[in-house]
DNA sequence: AATGAATGAGGATTCATTCAT
DNA sequence: AATGAATGAATCCTCATTCAT
């Protein structure tokens, strides 16, 4: 892909093979994030997670330093791409409504997206506390600062009302984004038109709740 | 299985010999919810919920079928037990904010006092689509259905709009109740009390946007 | 075997089961000599030595918490054993040189009788610092004092020198009879009647080195 | 396998090559002999013994032929010159406690410089009767053979009696200078003054049960 | 000639389950 | 009815060895 394959016809091959390894790396952390979301971390063989990359069970061990390590990487190379993916654009709109549901709307997507991934997290969060605080982490702290970002503009325009606190907001939005994007999809499996509905009613009801006054009563 | 054989030549049990075996049911089951929310279920082993409930490995396969019997008994004693008792004073204010706020403190209580069964059922849910469908039905069936009841109460009074579709309303508090009860408190291990006051906020948002709009102009 | 075979018919079983287990560690211990002796520890499986003892490799471990502990077991249990078993009868003669005899055809034979075990303890004690320690404490402690006291009835009876240390005297012999015992014999596959003439040789000459000249003149 | 094949077009190696390889051969056992005496040939690793030796794994297998090759290779390459160095100074006294002492000294100090080759060497034999053998050949035959010549110029000039057979007295030395030189230094880890001071004992003593009666009687 | 990526056979260990008592 | 001794299948992991470059 590159526009030059750097010949390295002396002494090396490092692309052929640097390309392999790290190929090979990315096919196991991909293959043990399905196989993981499938089964759950401790039920899942290593053996099954090789066959599924196409390589040898050794290589996990000599990439990741085992079974152990190859779910930390899992985790820790998507969990913070995740939260990012969900506002990449951050565009926005005049309308409150609009704009909240825009951001309801992109939680349930990522999240369906992500599906398996946050399937493989969350299990273990849950019973690793360490591991549920950097979880968190990355939800409350990042994402909700993002939606208080794209708030703000609308209180500064004074079409929300001053004296509500966005950041408290924009947690409800969050975990609403969370729940609804996850579980109700991905656990539940509720059906996702059914879920956007209620996305839209949370996205109106939220912004009727902290919309200046005059708008609400039009 | 009838109340009594009576009559053993050795020392009568027909009663002393049934409580025991329940109560041992139960220390197991006990023990078993402790010890998955621990370790997960994978990972705990029937000896571990043996050593914690007091008796011998063997009876979980005597008494249970196995450790995914064990599992199953726990989950299914429970999951009806929890959904109902957030609601089990159903008492109720002429105040919406208030109303609100006390359903998403109920379920802020009730999954914390349920957090070790909660891990259990929720790390299960998330890779058994079946279980996750149950405790879905669990969730949106039972609860909401509640939480419209008291709602309706409102709505009828002139409290809340005729418009406001309830039912989505509902779902909404309920994914909220449960994502701030279980993950942000139990899983993420957020600062209770910081918690509450989101709920709270929460509270006032939602009823401000779905009351009549006499008194959101108050 | 024994005169009771004490019932033990209400409630338990202890006889037979304890028997049993108290069977079955040991036989896992002579077969681990065995297997141990002839692969080296690590070459050794645990299977192998399952086979060998007739039960199943999970009894290592729950017995001797897995192979390692097998190992230090099998030669905690012989360590002494071996030392002592060499000088149970403490027979004396007032022939010096027999005196020196006996003591080296003792080791021989006992070395002969444990040469399996002492394969295991000494290819261990070669790797490992704070084994060999162990074991040369029981080899110049233990020995060395035991062979000294049969000396010095011979010295306060004026057949051997006043100025010899017996003390040295007898770690030369211990030495010897560990060299010619173990080494000659179960390593080197020496002919044993030819180490049996050396070992005789050893005593004339070291009786003929420490005797009271009157009789070294005769 | 010719000393030149000189003229490769792109850098001429011919001896440039040859050097680092027998320098890379000589590396990789010297760097087998420290790692199979610390761990034992079984639980070293090829990869340890490839660091320590600064090349990669896969000249093990070009140079010996795999990891037992290189174990041959090593205890090949020095079990005899180990049998030499002791008496490379064929040096001799006009005394005879003096010879002996000075042989024992020999290997004390030997079997100390070869000790790392002598923990592999020697816990090698003990699992492997062919290498046993060849070892007590080494110890029985060339050794004794030299104690001999050496004792046998103070029997011809009447300093050790007639009728004292030398091979057999040689043989006691011999074993004494082995296990004291390799066991009580290397293995058990005795004060290293201690043992001198033991072999100087066992040089007076037999020397004395040696030596012709005028000289024992001044 | 040398590297190091990759393999795969084999090992210790764990653990749910069974069964004699 | 309950125990706990015993099993054996299955898992993670290690490591000598091979092979493309």
């Amino acid at each position: 892909m590159e526009p030059n394959m750097t010949g390295e016809n002396e002494a090396g091959w490092p692309d052929q093979h640097r390309r392999n390894k790290e190929a090979r790396r990315q096919a196991l952390m991909d293959a043990a994030t399905v196989v993981f979301a499938e089964h759950g971390y401790d039920a899942a063989t290593t053996r099954e997670i090789a066959e599924h990359a196409g390589c040898s069970e050794g290589l996990i061990h000599r990439y990741f330093d085992g079974k152990r390590g190859l779910l930390t990487a899992v985790i820790r190379s998507r969990i913070e791409t995740v939260a990012r993916e969900i506002f990449s654009p951050a565009s926005s709109t005049e309308d409150v409504p609009a704009e909240i549901e825009q951001v309801l709307m992109l939680h349930l997507f990522a999240m369906w997206e992500a599906r398996d991934f946050m399937r493989v997290a969350i299990s273990q969060a849950i019973i690793n506390p360490e591991l549920g605080r950097e979880i968190g982490e990355n939800i409350t702290k990042q994402r909700v600062h993002l939606i208080v970002e794209r708030l703000r503009r609308h209180q500064e325009a004074g079409r929300i009302r001053a004296d509500v606190d966005l950041e408290e907001v924009a947690e409800v939005i969050t975990w609403l984004g969370f729940s609804l994007g996850f579980f109700a999809q991905a656990v539940i499996g509720m059906d996702r038109d059914h879920v956007r509905k209620v996305a839209a009613r949370a996205a109106t009801v939220i912004s009727r709740g902290i919309e200046a006054s005059g708008r609400a009563n039009v």
